[in-house]
RNA sequence: UGGGGUGUCGCCAAGGGGUAAGGCACGGGUCUUUGGAACCCGCAUUCGGAGGUUCGAAUCCUCCCACCCCAGCCA
C-alpha cells in the first residue's frame, strides 16, 4: 500500500516491456541484471541503474541478477566485489541466489569463440596495437583489412589455442570478429574479442592468460542467464549492432539491449576518474567521505535507502542527457526523515543565557515531544535550569523588523520551557561581542503556554548548560561551487570548482543529555536546524554528528531578499 | 564531409492528431510551541527553428539548427 501523493512516471522501457509481454516475447518473463565492474565503488548514478533493474523485476514479477562484469583482471578485485554487494543490499535489493560472474563463463565464452572461428567469423590478428588503430580508419574514412584477416580456420584455431596456452607475449595477437572494416559504425570494424594478458585474475587465478572483451562477453553473459531486457547507458547505443551480431552469428538466445541516460547531479561529479582524484589527492577523506556521492558516502552522511530509492523513482528514466538538481535529493531525505527522525535540542553556536529570577540550583524536567509528526514516538524529559545555551543567531542586539527571536526587551518562548524576556546584555569589553544574555522568566508559562493567552512571536531552542553534552558537528556543503560540472570548457580543470568550504567542523556544540548514547548511524532532527547522523568517528567521550541536510530556512530567504 | 542518439517551464519529466500531467525549485497565503511540517493558490496560449498536411499538430511530412556519444587489446 502506497501513501505517496504522486505515482511513478511511466517510461519508454516499461512501454517496451509491456509490448513484449503483449506479444508473448520471452514467454512473458521479465529478467534483468545489474552488471557492475568490480573496479570501484558504487555511486548515486549506479543507484539509478540498480533501482531501475531491480525495480522493473519487482514490478513485473520477474527477476534481477547481480552479475560482476569482471573481464579485466588488471583493475578488478575482491574488495570491490564485497563492497558492491554490501551497497546493493543496503539499498534494499535482493538478488537471492543469483549472483554471477562473467569470469564463471570464461570456458563457455572460449568455446563460443572457437565456434565463430570455425564459422569463419573470427580470426587471430597479429597486428600490433598501433597498427590495429591505424587500420581501423577514422570517423570519416573506412578502415582497411588486416593482412592476417584471411588466415585459414585451421591456422586460427591453432593460434587461438596457443594464445590460451600462453605461448605468446601480450600484444602479439588478438582474436577479432570478422565483420566489416568499412562499416560506418567503428564498433563493427572487426572488434577485438580476446586479448592476451599475463595477469592473474582475482577469481580464476592463473588459469587464463587471454581475456574476453566487454562486447563479446556482455551479450553472451546476458544470453547464458536468459536475460530478457539488458538495460545499459547511452554510450553503448553504438554497441548494440555488435551485441546483436554475436548473438545472431552464434544463433543463441537473444535478449534485447535498451539504453537510457545516465544520471548527472548538480554541484557534484559522478565519473570514476574525478571521484578517484578527489580521494587520491586528498580533497575528501575517502570513498565514504560524507561529501561523496558514493553510496557509502551518502550512507555515512545519513541518507536513508528509502530516500535514495524515492529519488531514483522521481527522476524518471529517459534517453535525454540531463543534470538533476541536487535539491531534489535533499527534498527526498527531508521528507523521509521528517516522518521518522526523533527531534532533539542541540545548540550549534552557543551563546550563554542566564535567567536572573530562576532559582539558583533548581532543575526541572520538562516534557518534550519526540516527533510531532508521529505521536507514537512518545515524549522525553529535558532538564531545564538557570543557565542555558541558545543559538547565537537567535539573539540580535539591533534586530531588523522581520526578526522575531530574542532581542533586548523582547519576549520569546524557549521551546517546551518558559517565556523569557531579555533584560540585559553582557559584552566582551575588548571585542564588544555579546557573550551573555540576561533574561527574566515568567513562571506561569511553564511548558510554553501563557495562562493569559499572551502570544509570543518566536520560539527558540536551548540546552541547559549544566546538563549539556559537548559534541562535534560537521557541516557539509556541496563539493563544487559550480552547478553544472558536466559541461566544462575544453581543457578546464575541474579542481578549480572544488568548494573550499564543503566541510566546517564545529566544537563544542551543546546537545541535550538524551543524545548521550546515540548509536552510530542514528539520525535526528535538531529542531530548527536540520537533520543529523551519528558518524562512526564518534567516541564515548565525543559524539560526532554529520549534518545530512538543513531544514528549509524561510528566515534565510527573507534575509537574502533584504540584502 | 561518417555513424548512432537527443531536443516539452529554471531543473527533471508525462503526453505520440482533439486543443500542454506531475515532481523539484520559485512566488504568495492559511496554520503552527520547529520562521520545520501540513494545507491552499500561482507558475509553458506553448512544445529547438522554419515551412507543409489537416477542421484541428508538441504529436504526421520536409528542410534546417543545437547538443551528446563513437577512432581502448577499458567497461
Amino acid at each position: 500500500m502506497s501513501t505517496r501523493k504522486y505515482s511513478p512516471p511511466p517510461n519508454f522501457i516499461k512501454d517496451i516491456i509491456d509490448d513484449d509481454l503483449r506479444t508473448g516475447k520471452y514467454e512473458g518473463r521479465v529478467h534483468t541484471r545489474f552488471p557492475p565492474e568490480p573496479n570501484g565503488y558504487l555511486h548515486i548514478g549506479h543507484a539509478k541503474s540498480i533501482c531501475l533493474n531491480f525495480g522493473l523485476a519487482e514490478e513485473y514479477n520477474g527477476k534481477c541478477n547481480l552479475r560482476f562484469d569482471d573481464t579485466n583482471p588488471e583493475t578488478e578485485n575482491e574488495e570491490f566485489v564485497k563492497a558492491i554487494q554490501e551497497d546493493v543490499k543496503w539499498l534494499g535489493f535482493d538478488w537471492e541466489d543469483r549472483m554471477y560472474f562473467a569470469s564463471d563463463y570464461f570456458e563457455q565464452l572460449y568455446q563460443y569463440a572457437v565456434e565463430l572461428i570455425k564459422k569463419g567469423k573470427a580470426y587471430v590478428d597479429s597486428l600490433s596495437p598501433e597498427e590495429i588503430r591505424e587500420y581501423r580508419g577514422t570517423l570519416t574514412e573506412p578502415g582497411k583489412e588486416s593482412p592476417y584477416r584471411n588466415r585459414s580456420v585451421e591456422e586460427n584455431l591453432e593460434l587461438f589455442e596457443a594464445m590460451r596456452r600462453g605461448k605468446f607475449p601480450e600484444g602479439a595477437h588478438v582474436l577479432r570478429a570478422k565483420i566489416d572494416m568499412a562499416h560506418p559504425n567503428l564498433n563493427m570494424r572487426d572488434p577485438v574479442m580476446y586479448r592476451i594478458k599475463h595477469v592473474p585474475h582475482y577469481r580464476t587465478g592463473t588459469q587464463w592468460c587471454i581475456y574476453p572483451t566487454y562486447d563479446f562477453t556482455h551479450c553472451l553473459s546476458d544470453s547464458i542467464e536468459r536475460i530478457t531486457h539488458s538495460i545499459c547507458t547511452l554510450e553503448f547505443e553504438d554497441h548494440r549492432p555488435l551485441y546483436d551480431w554475436f548473438l545472431d552469428e552464434l544463433e543463441v538466445y537473444h535478449p534485447r539491449q535498451i539504453e537510457f541516460a545516465r544520471l548527472n547531479l548538480t554541484y557534484t561529479v559522478l565519473s570514476k576518474r574525478y571521484l578517484s582524484i578527489l580521494v587520491n589527492e586528498g580533497y575528501v577523506k575517502g570513498w565514504d567521505d560524507p561529501r561523496m556521492p558514493t553510496i557509502r558516502g551518502l550512507r555515512r552522511r545519513g541518507y536513508t535507502p528509502e530516500a535514495i530509492r524515492d529519488f531514483c523513482e522521481r527522476i524518471g528514466v529517459a534517453k535525454r542527457n540531463s543534470i538533476v538538481d541536487i535539491a531534489l535529493l535533499e527534498h527526498c531525505i527531508r521528507e523521509d526523515l521528517n516522518k521518522r527522525a526523533p527531534r532533539a535540542l542541540v545548540v550549534l553556536n552557543p551563546l550563554k543565557l542566564v535567567i536572573l529570577n530562576y532559582p539558583e540550583n533548581q532543575v526541572e524536567e520538562l516534557e518534550a515531544v519526540n516527533n510531532p509528526e508521529d505521536p507514537a514516538m512518545g515524549t522525553r524529559k529535558v532538564p531545564f535550569s538557570k543557565v542555558l545555551y541558545i543559538e547565537r543567531d537567535d539573539f540580535m542586539e539591533n534586530p531588523p523588523s522581520k526578526y522575531y527571536r530574542l532581542a533586548p526587551g523582547r519576549e520569546v518562548r524557549l521551546r517546551y520551557g518558559y517565556y523569557v524576556t531579555c533584560v540585559d546584555v553582557i559584552k566582551d569589553p575588548g571585542s564588544g561581542e555579546v557573550v551573555e544574555v540576561h533574561c527574566t522568566y515568567d513562571p506561569a508559562t511553564r511548558g510554553g503556554w501563557s495562562p493569559d493567552g499572551r502570544k509570543v512571536k518566536g520560539t527558540i531552542h536551548w540546552v541547559s548548560a549544566d546538563h549539556a553534552i559537548p559534541v562535534e558537528v560537521r557541516l557539509y556543503d556541496h563539493l563544487f561551487t559550480k552547478a553544472d560540472m558536466v559541461n566544462l570548457e575544453e581543457d578546464e580543470d575541474f579542481r578549480k570548482y572544488i568548494n573550499p568550504d564543503s566541510l566546517r567542523i564545529l566544537y563544542p556544540c551543546y546537545a541535550e543529555p538524551s543524545l548521550a548514547n546515540a548509536p552510530v548511524e542514528s539520525r535526528y532532527q535538531f529542531e530548527r536546524v536540520g537533520y543529523f547522523c551519528v558518524d562512526p568517528d564518534s567516541t564515548p567521550e565525543r559524539l560526532v554528528f554529520n549534518r545530512i541536510v538543513g531544514l528549509r530556512d524561510t528566515w534565510a530567504k527573507i534575509q537574502k531578499k533584504f540584502s
